[in-house]
DNA sequence: CGAATGCTTGACGGTACTCAAAGATTGTGG
DNA sequence: CCACAATCTTTGAGTACCGTCAAGCATTCG
């Protein structure tokens, strides 16, 4: 079984309608959307954007003139310091929209990269005001995905702020294990678990080698399995009390 | 001279047509609304609200049914883990529009106290949709400071997770006074400073005993002084150094 | 087969945490 | 107006968690 394999096809279809026969629209994560907004969100569309895995999808400090929303893969936003200290702020997975933060921030930007092969819808970036304009549900859609967002970063700085370093593993374990379950990413309870231990480290605010070792300890008393890159959860429940992250099922969510 | 005279009077204008004559919006912080904005916003409020200092503005876990705009004082985010830890997520100066993030995150949602006696525009959430609908625009406002909030917890994760104790101290010192001169709290060079040491502690995911030493350390550096709650930055380019952090004047922003 | 990348482990040191207690400041009631 | 409590700040001592350094091992790739 490959990643490419699902949970969609690696690209969205292409032709006149593209958008009509969206596979990530079909999940049960996603809204289902009217036929006027599905029109409006296809002529917002610019087209696809592949990137390879571990290539830039945002380039840091530079503003994009693009949105995307993320189609297939796994990606990241993160910010380093001029010392080349890195901190990832949160991870992406499918559905996931992309850059509406630079919109307003004046060249402070994040970057992007993809962490898996990746596909995106792209869209222009002067056309977000438009698309407010002519359908504000799917304003109100936008400002749902932003608020979506902000508050995984909200998780996220209580982790980096107050958890010690076993709590973060769990806390992220469970995290990406669950976001990546939603949009069903998950096969027999084992999930492609890309990332090395410097991505961990980096989102968790921990050196490398503090990160391994951790790792190592939970993985021993057994409350995780990693095997050539997919993630299984042992322990749930274990993981969920250790870490004190208990992430409600979440109601489907706009897609745009 | 005391905080209740400025930026503007503590109380927003009472009486028919309130929005009018709103100090807040006059200043160059923010936007200028067009008439018809202004009456839409003035529709979408409900009324005012004050929390005395230490006060709860949104409790904990309990999704509030309004929306807020801090009119006048500090405030700030948090949240808690179950043993009590807490982390604060980012300051509220008057403009910070609250509760957003609520809107979606069903019953995982963070707190808002109050550091200073606040006064807040209330607005009921069941009319934030109507609002998009009315006035695009106003919705599209209001993902900009969604998204403007998310950059700067954002740059709160990145202090959290890769700053040492000194660079953190000294980035959130700029970053408060940054944003308060912003909107027009800082006289000759001062501004009021309502934290105590462990809200700074908290925000900056450090413990009381170590936030303590290191205030003491950059203070004896002169970097900068605190007296009787006032904050005056001695050396604005050693700590923007220190701190790695170089806020970039802002843009005026909306307000609602 | 050698280089590159990533994982693992040990040793050691330092930053930051905990515990403890003494000032300093503010508020309150007698 | 003073006594006392409550809150906050400050400092010291001891410790532990986590970072840095270093090196060996595993895997992949050209």
């Amino acid at each position: 079984m490959k990643f490419e394999d699902y949970p969609v096809a690696a690209s969205p279809p292409q032709g006149i309608n593209p958008c009509d026969g969206c596979a990530l629209r079909q999940l049960d994560a996603f809204l289902p959307a009217s036929d006027e907004e599905l029109k409006t969100i296809q002529s917002f569309r610019a087209g696809i954007r592949r990137v390879e895995a571990g290539g830039s999808i945002v380039e840091e400090h530079r503003p994009s003139t693009q949105l995307f929303t993320l189609y297939a893969g796994w990606a990241f936003r993160y910010k380093t310091l001029s010392d080349g200290r890195r901190q990832i702020l949160s991870f992406l997975l499918p559905g996931d929209f992309i850059g509406l933060q630079d919109e307003f921030a004046e060249g402070q930007t994040h970057g992007v990269e993809a962490v898996t092969d990746a596909t995106l819808c792209a869209f222009p970036r002067n056309k977000l005001w438009p698309l407010f304009h002519a359908q504000p549900k799917l304003g109100y859609d936008i400002t749902w995905l932003a608020a979506r967002e902000e508050k995984m970063v909200d998780d996220n700085l209580v982790t980096a702020g107050r958890r010690n370093a076993g709590e973060r593993v769990a806390m992220l374990l469970m995290h990406l294990y669950r976001r990546a379950e939603r949009v069903g990413m998950v096969r027999d309870g084992w999930v492609e678990f890309p990332f090395n231990q410097q991505h961990i480290a980096d989102a968790l605010g921990l050196s490398l080698v503090h990160t391994n070792k951790t790792l190592r300890r939970l993985q021993r008393l057994g409350l995780y399995k990693l095997d050539a890159g997919w993630l299984r959860i042992m322990e749930p429940h274990a993981l969920e009390t250790l870490g004190d992250y208990f992430e409600r099922p979440l109601r489907p969510t706009p897609l745009i």
